[in-house]
RNA sequence: GGUCCCUUCGUCUAGUGGUUAGGACGCCAGGUUUUCAUCCUGGAAACAGGAGUUCGAUUCUCCUAGGGACUGCCA
């Protein structure tokens, strides 16, 4: 590594669907660490799997990335000095560090076909044994290690298709790394097989492109979920076989379902109704639609503040946090080692917070689309300013603000039937046609505090029940018993309309 | 099955060899709002179990149980 002072890490998912809000939080871990440290964050695309690519599954990436804030500064947009930054632009060096492995006889070719393994491995289940690809076996399968050189040659010359494994070294050991995370890690080599490191399809796997790109792009901080940590010992072995410098590792907690066994899937959101999806993603096979974090009305900052609290915490009792907080407060020191359930309510709830925190002018602006969804001639700018500013405390989406606020736009056509029984009755109804009579003969300015003193005059010279009217006042003005200050809304909603509102639901209500 | 990782309220978590085990979400109750929501106050709610070390373990060690990941020419 030629600047081992600068911290460069890399985000590194494969195009093989949508992005999954764990892949999000590791992202984000791997910013918050490079940001934190004046580093690099690097965005690399591991596409050696050419059956599995998606189409489209890189743009998603790359627009959650962009849409979460999670800004990089190397990667397939805008390159850099180590590219390219898709691994199936990196083929055709993957070969010659394969070739490098088998020179130093730290890997091997493996002739045996798909079906030979799965033979070897369905007999050893009928066994009840497990097969593994390792030292007491390998010799006993066809490749470099058990046949001649002649053999070998003869085969490569053929053009028979082969794989090449890393060769476990027989010696047990034990391997051990000290994750940022988790602490020591431990493995016996003993108990490794020999994984494919080159497929017979001219591609790297995972294990060869990852080691190899990571060394090449200078990476000094592998931060990746905890699905990996089996894989640490290999990838430790290899670079010590490249005789290379490893990385340092971390180790991310997973992200749970927030019921029952496993961790989180797609299938979650679909039962439970939450998205699992930075973004909203139509699948181009079957066309389906999953639901997304953007879409659902969620704010970037939101999204990703609770997915930092998802195994990682400030040890203070702070838990709203902007991403520069984040990038201060952030250390692996206080990541927890368990997988954490997510919670698609607290979810919500950081979504609030943040709706609640913007000025209303940007709600105002940010609902403007809702209104014209709705079919309703938006107002003026300050007016729904002040619409937003009234209902705002009650949501925790800006489109829920329609179901707030609706009846500042459009008069109710149906009364809450509860409300209705109850404060509707007895000498009320009548009360309510003399109140419209009063606000329609209303000359002085139409303001609430004034309004209000004057109708409780009127309520007291008519010995009426306040509540009783209030609540009526309110079930004619909308249409149930909910929503800001009353003489607000009468003042908002001008005089006709309160006017014709009342007459409507005496009308209706009888 | 094997390997590895993990284990504090329902959930996210703080915490210490001696604490009334703290906070947040959610839930419940009361107050404010003559509505609803917000807000405020209060409440129920946890150290997986068993040994050991120790004067004393939730905290350290071991075992058990439970959970999770991996076990592919997928990543």
């Amino acid at each position: 590594m030629s600047n081992r002072n600068s911290v460069r890490v890399r985000f590194a998912p494969s195009p093989t669907g949508p992005l999954h809000m764990g892949g999000v939080r590791t992202a984000l871990f791997n910013y918050l660490f490079a940001r934190q440290n004046g580093g690099t964050f690097i965005l690399r695309i591991e596409d050696t799997d050419q059956t599995r690519y998606v189409n489209g599954a890189e743009d998603y990436i790359i627009e959650s990335l962009k849409w979460s804030g999670l800004e990089f500064d190397e990667g397939p947009v805008q390159g850099g000095n180590f590219g390219p930054y898709r691994q199936s632009e990196r083929k055709a060096q993957y070969r010659e560090y394969a070739d490098m492995l088998i020179e130093k006889e730290h890997a091997y070719f493996a002739f045996d076909t798909a079906e030979e393994l799965d033979q070897a491995r369905s007999e050893a289940e009928s066994d009840g044994r497990t097969f593994s690809y390792d030292e007491h076996t390998r010799l006993s399968m066809k490749n470099s290690l058990s046949l001649s050189s002649d053999e070998v040659k003869k085969l490569l010359q053929d053009e028979m298709p082969y794989v090449i494994r890393f060769k476990m070294p027989e010696q047990a050991e034990a391997v051990e790394d000290e994750d940022m995370i988790r602490g020591k890690v431990s493995f016996r080599t003993s108990d490794l097989d020999d994984k494919v490191l080159f497929k017979a399809d001219g591609m790297p796997t995972y294990h060869l492109a990852n080691v190899v790109d990571d060394h090449l792009m200078e990476v000094t901080h592998v931060i990746r979920g905890e699905e990996w940590l089996p894989s640490m010992p290999l990838h430790v072995l290899l670079y010590r076989a490249f005789g290379w410098d490893k990385p340092v590792f971390a180790h991310l907690p997973l992200i749970l379902k927030p019921q029952g066994k496993g961790k989180l899937s797609k299938r979650d959101g679909d039962k439970l109704g939450f998205p699992v999806f930075p973004l909203e993603w139509t699948d181009p096979e079957t066309k389906e639609v999953a639901a997304g974090y953007r879409e659902d009305g969620y704010f970037p900052e939101a999204f990703i503040n609770m997915l930092a609290l998802l195994g990682w915490n400030p040890g203070t009792e702070q838990e709203l946090f902007s991403k520069e907080e984040l990038v201060n407060a952030f250390s692996f020191d206080r990541v927890n080692k368990s997988g954490a359930r997510f919670d698609p309510e607290k979810a919500k709830w950081f979504n609030h917070q943040y709706l609640v925190n913007k000025p209303d002018e940007e709600l105002a602006g940010l609902f403007g689309p809702v209104l014209a969804e709705k079919g309703v001639v938006p107002p003026s700018v300050d007016h729904l300013t002040r619409i937003v500013s009234l209902v705002k405390e009650r949501v925790s989406f800006v489109a829920d603000l329609w179901e707030q606020s609706a009846f500042f736009f459009v008069a109710p056509e149906e009364y809450d039937a509860k409300v209705a029984k109850k404060r509707w009755k007895g000498d009320v109804p009548a009360f309510m046609g003399q109140l419209a009579d009063f606000f329609d003969g209303v000359s002085t300015s139409w303001d609430a505090d004034s309004l209000k003193e004057q109708v409780s005059a009127l309520i007291q010279e008519k010995e009426m029940n306040f509540g009783g009217v209030m609540n009526s006042l309110r079930l004619a003005l909308v249409g149930g018993s909910f929503g800001p200050d009353l003489f607000t809304i009468v003042e908002m909603l001008e005089k006709d309309e309160v006017v014709s509102r009342i007459r409507k639901a005496v009308e209706k209500l009888g």
